[in-house]
RNA sequence: GUCCCCAUCGUCUAGAGGCCUAGGACACCGCCCUUUCACGGCGAUAACACGAGUUCGAAUCUCGUUGGGGACGCCA
């Protein structure tokens, strides 16, 4: 059985980079019909909240990535850490540090100046012969692993192919701070061993830690599982996403309209490709899905592809579907729905022309609100032969079927009875009625708008600027 | 600095030795459609980082250089 985890820590929001790493998971599960775990790795007290859990987990119910067992919480977890760290230090696999954090500071510091790589020199390490210090009166000791010192670490992985590191690159990590409270590369392997994770999937950030993971399970007797590192996602600037750079939350997308399957289609096409596919459904992409496809470098995060991709699915979604997700913005921008059209025939009407839900709503105001014309669009689109055409215009209107195709044809028939070109009455129009000189084509917008608004604005701005 | 990983159009990518005078998508540019703005259609510009090998033949394999990313915490 396949078991794969998503294991977020709760310091933030789920941004980007994380929404695609659990995308990942999440569908690396589904295709292979195992389960996804959900993990909070809240064990740093200092940063994690309760509200950041909380935004984590609204962002993945917003992605409609939906988890078969947990949420389980490390803090929870802690009797379970402790035993095994017991057991390791009993079997000598882990031994006590009395070195304090300006001692450790000040090695590091040395080794940096010396052009070493910063490592723990094993001082306080047990080794048959060697005669270790006298523990420090009244100083609790961290607990460190004793990794081994020969030999190398070497995994396939998943995405990236055979990695190999010396042992002699890695040094004595600390699994147990003073108080006992374990660190993260500990409780993920506790973790990832007592919930069976067969695939870990996870950010290249943590390809490091693999090593020193791998080592400790071996430690423990515990079957090791596969492991696969997706490549970072880079902001526009090439610069690796960060909470202060470009890394928003995955909820910025939904407040900023787009559809989450949208969202989910683009970062499933970033650093992974089934050919030349690029819009298919998530149905489809977990059908798909395959560690191997996942490319080995870092990919640079494409807003305007996403908007394109957003602007895909919007054209297919349903109405009412639709209509729904857009009047929040569209009260946000004040409309009052009941003083237009039908919201779904609005936004059948518009939905093949924006990329978002947001731009949706902007588009969609001229419905529900009017604004009347600014003075110099007025006397720009105005003129001595424009304003008889437009007022019999205005009376034929009176009398035709209100449907688009009569409205186009009473168009065409004031463009010919007046010897003007289209836009020149076309564009006034449109003007007058809407109170903008951008809308979708003019017939199909006065359809909706409806004929006694339309005439009634009409008439006002006609009167209005005969009057000057 | 040390270690790990990576390297095809501006961007995301296809490509697993001959199918590549390198394909698709976004963006950009041009044309068409058009009643404005869009949608749509058509077209153009645009890349195998560099240098050595291996091979009859290399974007594809090897090595080096350069460049990029990651990691070096009692954070996760």
């Amino acid at each position: 059985m396949i078991r794969t985890r998503f294991a977020p820590s709760p310091t933030g929001y789920l941004h980007i980079g994380g929404a695609r790493t659990a995308l990942f998971s999440w569908a690396y599960a589904r295709k292979h019909a195992g389960i996804f775990v959900l993990r909070i790795e809240d064990t740093d007290l200092e940063r994690s909240t309760p509200e950041s859990v909380e935004a984590i987990l609204q962002g993945m119910n917003w992605l409609g990535l939906d988890y078969d067992e947990g949420p389980f919480y490390q803090m929870q977890r802690m009797q379970r850490y402790k035993e095994v760290i017991d057991q390791m230090l009993a079997s000598g696999h882990a031994y006590h540090c009395y070195a304090s954090r300006d001692e450790v500071e000040i090695m590091r510091e040395q080794q940096r100046s010396a052009g070493l790589k910063p490592r723990y020199d094993g001082r306080w390490r047990p080794e048959p012969g060697k005669t270790l210090p006298v523990p420090p009166q009244g100083i609790a000791p961290v607990v460190r692993f004793k990794n081994p010192l020969d030999g190398s670490v070497a995994w396939n992985d998943l995405v990236k192919g055979v990695i190999e590191i010396a042992n002699s690159e890695l040094d004595d990590l600390v699994i147990a701070r003073p108080d006992g409270t374990p660190t993260y590369n500990f409780c993920v392997v506790v973790d990832d061993w007592d919930m069976n994770i067969t695939q870990v999937i996870r950010g290249d950030d943590h390809v490091n830690n693999t090593p020193r993971q791998i080592n400790i399970l071996k430690a423990l007797g515990a079957t090791l599982p596969q492991y696969a590192h997706v490549p970072m996602i880079l902001g526009t600037d090439g610069e690796r996403l960060s909470k202060r750079h470009g890394a928003v939350s995955v909820m910025q997308y939904l407040e900023d309209g787009f559809l989450p399957e949208a969202l989910l289609n683009y970062l499933a096409r970033l650093g992974w490709s089934h050919g030349d596919d690029e819009v298919f459904s998530m149905t489809q992409f977990v059908e798909w899905f395959n560690l191997e496809s996942i490319s080995r470098s870092p990919a640079k995060f494409n807003p305007e592809k996403l908007l394109w991709i957003n602007q895909q699915y919007l054209k297919t979604a349903d109405n009412g579907r639709l209509a729904e997700l857009t009047t929040p913005f569209l009260l946000h921008n004040g409309a009052v729905l009941a003083n237009g059209p039908a919201l779904t025939d609005v936004i059948q009407l518009l939905k093949e022309r924006v990329n978002t839900l947001l731009e949706l709503a902007d588009t969609a105001m001229i419905f529900y609100r009017y604004i009347e014309p600014a003075a110099e669009q007025l006397t720009q689109h105005l003129s001595p032969e424009t304003i008889p055409a437009l007022t019999a215009l205005t009376h034929n209107f009176r009398q035709i079927d209100w449907k688009r195709q009569a409205i186009q044809e009473t168009l065409k028939a004031a463009v010919a009875e007046s010897g003007l070109k289209m836009p020149k009455i076309a564009m006034p129009l449109r003007m007058l009625v809407t109170g903008v000189t951008q809308t979708p084509s003019i017939d199909a917008t006065l359809e909706l708008i409806g004929r006694e608004t339309v005439i009634e604005r009409l008439q006002k701005q006609l009167a209005k600027h005969t009057d000057k």
